[in-house]
DNA sequence: TAATATATATAGATATAAACTATATATACA
DNA sequence: TGTATATATAGTTTATATCTATATATATTA
């Protein structure tokens, strides 16, 4: 059976002719006539009683054009849905980010995008890189913002932009005296971490490589498992550590003793890119992202995508 | 849009996976991926996100099988109700009959009809041919039981039986003494009619042709609506009347003191019909309602119909 | 009562859509 | 790294829906 026959029953029955209900649903009377005869012949019982000058509804007919109706409707209702979904904004985006960027970003574009598409919906989710790889995989999330150096196979990979990394250490550490600080400066110091899992982590180990090959492994247990916690350590004296340019705060000195200086090398950085499904349909609603977040990024990040 | 699909993505959202739903729907798995995904195109959305491997449903998609799952149900009641009305019986007949046929035929078939068919419904109206043949025609009756003589060029027609005329006379009757009645014999008396309207009236003036031509015009005028009342005129001595096979009652000797006789002229019968629009669609109703009638017709008709 | 207009049915041709088989592609798992 | 599994793609065949032109039957009107 076929929507479009029932529509046919129906307009007949409104229109009270075949040839005007032809005319409603834009095709030919005869072709109107065969459906409704084909479709006749599938329910086994006739619905008009046709003379070849008119005709009159059948008490079946009366009752499947009474069944009918309320199936139209219900069809025009699923097409109307699907016509004021195809505003991609229409489903939230859930977007997963990772705690070394959420605090910092989020508040640089969330209000301006808000602002350009007021109907935009975006639900955060802020974990770490594993957690929300396997979110993003299971559906529980459509899109990502990491600080990933390799790129995914499985994922679709936007790079957004490059953050460079800063150093922050204590009033009276070394690094206060120097004018260029070089990565193999931060190497003389102690280099604090946060916990296993996060990616800066592994960023800092990367670019501290020789350093922190003297380290003892207790050493490299930490309990910091957020850049708050590990700049309260900085400024007790403990060491000193990265700090990814967007985390900055003007508040670590003023308050804290905590000095903050860019690292002078092309290597001390990160990039910040957007991963989704291959196949995720609402890419819409990603570039529209991504565009956001671009836009909004300060001077000391380098923007990739435009 | 069509049922089929919304069935297919239904279906693939039962059994989470695209073969196992192309197997259910009986149709190739790349049958139904194409329907999805040209249904996928109409709706404007994807429904499944697909990889090569596996699927999920996209929020959009859920909303889409919430909404298709009422559909589908409506669709099924549809087509069971009309598996349902297969039976041609599921809808009751509507049987227009004249007032000369209606008490007499009526209990003579009725009850063998809900003995053999017990699901038969039928619906009387006892009304004059002129009367019955307008309701015939818009379509509040489904069949007439006429005593026509000519036939309808506007209707099917079936004749069912032949009943022949008898006349009812007063004791005393002239009549009485006759060992054969022939037509001429009762054109010699007073010739008793029904109202205008009853097809019986014409058709005793036409056998009375001759002798009614001496009648006044005041009296032709009667006040007998029904044969019971001309039967009560013929006791009471007012003339003799002609009365169809069927209707006779012994209670008119015993109780009334009239004497019914067989006319001995093959031309003094009338032929019962049934009559039905051309293209009537429960044909299956009327072969059967014909047959019962046939069935139990008595002896004193010639029955054409089996 | 014949002529005309009107409404549905039928026939045959064409275009569209849905189905198939065979094969490609990508992923998961061993 | 190979094998099994699941969906996608390509090309062909079949089925379905559509069209135009015409037939048929019924009202209406002159």
């Amino acid at each position: 059976m076929n929507i479009r026959d029932l529509k046919y029953l129906v307009t007949v029955a409104d229109l009270k002719s075949f040839q005007k209900a032809a005319m409603s649903c834009h095709v030919s009377q005869p072709t109107l006539s065969g459906q409704i005869k084909k479709l006749e012949e599938y329910l086994g019982n006739k619905v008009f009683e046709r003379t070849t000058k008119s005709f009159s509804i059948t008490p079946f007919g009366e009752k499947i054009i009474e069944l009918s109706r309320p199936i139209l409707d219900q069809v025009d209702e699923l097409t109307a849905y699907s016509r004021q979904s195809k505003n991609p904004w229409s489903i939230p985006l859930k977007v997963g980010i990772i705690p070394t960027l959420g605090p910092y970003l989020i508040p640089k574009f969330y209000l301006y995008l808000k602002k350009i598409i007021p109907e935009a919906r975006v639900v955060f989710d802020e974990n770490i890189t594993s957690v929300l790889m396997k979110k993003l995989k299971n559906g529980e999330l459509d899109v990502l913002l990491l600080a990933t150096d390799e790129s995914s196979s499985q994922f679709s990979q936007v790079e957004l932009f490059e953050e460079p990394f800063w150093v922050a250490f204590p009033i009276g550490s070394k690094l206060e005296t120097l004018t260029k600080i070089l990565s193999q400066d931060v190497n003389k110091e102690r280099v604090l971490l946060l916990n296993d899992g996060h990616c800066l982590r592994q960023q800092t180990l990367k670019l501290c490589r020789d350093n922190l090959k003297n380290y003892a492994p207790e050493d490299l247990n930490t309990i910091a498992s957020s850049l708050e916690t590990l700049i309260n350590l900085v400024a007790a004296g403990e060491g000193c550590t990265f700090v990814p340019a967007l985390a900055l705060q003007s508040a670590w000195t003023t308050d804290m003793g905590v000095l903050v200086r860019k690292i002078d090398d092309p290597n001390a950085k990160r990039t910040v890119s957007m991963l989704f499904r291959k196949n995720f349909s609402r890419i819409k609603q990603l570039e529209e992202l991504g565009k956001m977040i671009t836009y909004q990024s300060p001077n000391t990040v380098k923007v990739l995508m435009k």
